[in-house]
DNA sequence: TCCCAGGACAGCA
DNA sequence: TGCTGTCATGGG
């Protein structure tokens, strides 16, 4: 233990909801603890009575990277006083929405695409090739077989194209904080190959804390047709619906919603 | 063997 | 603009 460990209480922070909920794609569960990875930093996760011990070596940038200046508390109090959220909250009530490096994440969530969560982890996992993540430059250094060597898929073509475009600087990462979310959402998917509008959703959830996005996937079709007794295949319908009842709250709505239904059907 | 997964894209009307 | 077939791969 070093003088680094973030210290938090268990109340509004479960290790499990914040890391297998679907947000993030870089961890481990041991037997004793999870350790994650992001960029080229590192840390470790483990319970100690009531509190969340997490080891790292930079406090500033993991306090950032679980949103613990938040108040998670606060928070789903807010969600509970909105429709069909009770449950949702409750059976996920450790989840926080972390604040993600947006390049990582533009990447895995274009490995993401119609893809489940294990293999996903798994691509992910031999493009870092146990070391940080790749640059742009660096991922552009690759072809498409190479992608496909790393069990891509059809997406081997998305991830050339991509990264190419970013490190040449043609799609401006950073510009995208300083747009109105509609705005950058359109933006990501006209200059991003393999970014269509719940890959841009994502990107903007995980990536720079849009909160006024809905990623409509699988699993939100599903519930939305729990909640409206009606199977609709249109998702940007869907998605302009579910932003219209939870408002600013949307983001950190489709999160509790998603991992629910996930994982209690 | 079959269906499904944090869907995007091209082709077409 | 809105709809349909196609696209790799592997978990369950």
């Amino acid at each position: 233990m070093t003088n680094n460990d973030i210290i938090v209480s268990n109340k509004d922070f479960n290790i499990e909801h914040v890391l297998e909920c679907g947000q993030v794609f870089r961890f481990v569960k041991k037997d004793t603890h999870y350790s994650l990875r992001t960029l080229d930093r590192e840390c470790i996760l483990y319970n100690r009575g009531d509190e969340i011990v997490i080891e790292n070596e930079d406090r500033e940038y993991f306090t950032n990277y679980f949103d613990l200046n938040t108040d998670y508390g606060e928070i789903k109090r807010l969600l509970k006083d909105l429709p069909f959220m009770s449950e949702a909250v409750d059976y996920g009530y450790g989840i926080r929405i972390l604040n993600q490096d947006p390049f990582e994440t533009i990447i895995s969530f274009i490995i993401s695409a119609n893809n489940n969560i294990p293999r996903i982890k798994k691509i992910i996992e031999r493009i870092c090739n146990n070391s940080a993540f790749p640059s742009a430059k660096e991922l552009a250094s690759h072809d498409k077989e190479y992608y496909s060597a790393m069990g891509a898929g059809y997406r081997d073509s998305y991830l050339v194209k991509t990264s190419n475009l970013i490190a040449k600087g043609s799609f401006d990462v950073d510009i995208i904080r300083t747009m109105p979310t509609d705005e950058a959402a359109k933006y990501l998917c006209k200059s991003l190959s393999g970014v269509g509008p719940k890959v841009a959703d994502c990107i903007l959830l995980f990536g720079y804390h849009k909160m006024d996005v809905f990623p409509v996937d699988t699993w939100i079709a599903k519930v939305y047709s729990d909640i409206y007794k009606i199977n609709e295949s249109n998702r940007s319908l869907i998605r302009s619906k579910l932003i219209e009842t939870y408002g600013d709250m949307s983001g950190y709505a489709q999160q509790y919603l998603f991992y629910n239904k996930r994982d209690n059907g």
